[in-house]
DNA sequence: ATAAATGCAAATCTTTTGCCATCTC
DNA sequence: GAGATGGCAAAAGATTTGCATTTAT
């Protein structure tokens, strides 16, 4: 089951709380227009949606605040894990391990993973074509340097 | 076993010309850096390799022939999937369907898929923290445009 | 010779920053 | 009232585009 909007609402409170970031109107409603959809929206599109009940509400002010919910655990980028575009030129089938710290990424052949199933029914009518998946983690170096 | 570079600048150039793309030298560096290395580059990484042998190249051709490769499937983006930065307030581990057509972004709970494993030992010394699956497809809507 | 590709500069888009006014605690 | 936050405008980064020149076929 998915938590509640409600529910959500009060983890972000507390959260908040926790952390000593106030509770201002922008941040709670940039959160709501966030925790209330699953769209992944961008930046851009939470501005817009916020715009409607707050016009004079600025853009800086939405990717700020998405800055601090991120580091607040409150959010996560789909995509959290390469600061911008990367590039791949193995076309052959193959998954990666993806540092969390330093965000390096190895590719790792695809038969390293055991076959990726779902259980049960495909969701919707969606036509699966095939899986991607990302081992996250803490590469080598990165895992050594946290013995430090 | 990965393919080597010769054989992935053989691929490069058949497609090029199979495509009518001509095969400039800007082009053959640019791919053959690409090629030559898993370390997943960002655009101006690439730059500033080709850079060493063709000082003046231009970061703009750069950008225009990853696009082409892209375009020519020699090519792919760690993340293909989202063209700009995509938040998701869901904190449960969940998993995603990405419509490869319309890049729409669906979450689906964690136990649709089946456990994900490595087969065998965890590469390197990698310290592996949690699986990210993206189910690549199509989705509904985009599967039955299909057939018109 | 023709069509495509390059290089350059400018344009566009996305995201961040600095600073003062304002608001929360 | 002190410190955090919001708004605005400017800055910084990333990517794309237009156009004249050069290059591949």
């Amino acid at each position: 089951m998915q938590k509640s909007l409600a529910r959500r609402m009060d983890t972000f409170r507390s959260r908040c709380t926790e952390l000593g970031m106030a509770l201002t109107h922008q941040r709670l409603v940039i959160y709501e227009a966030l925790a209330a959809t699953d769209e992944h929206p961008t930046p851009e599109a939470v501005y817009e949606r916020v715009r409607k009940s707050i016009p004079s509400i600025s853009l800086a002010t939405v990717y700020k605040n998405i800055r601090s919910f991120e580091d607040a655990g409150l959010l996560r980028q789909v995509n959290l894990l390469h600061e911008s575009v990367r590039l791949d030129a193995n076309l052959d089938n193959h998954h990666h391990l993806v540092c969390v710290q330093c965000k390096s990424v190895t590719d790792i052949p695809e038969d390293a993973i055991a076959p990726v199933r779902m259980n049960g029914h495909a969701p919707g009518k969606f036509r699966i074509q095939r899986y991607n998946v990302e081992v996250l983690g803490l590469c080598a170096h990165c895992a050594s340097a946290r013995h430090s």
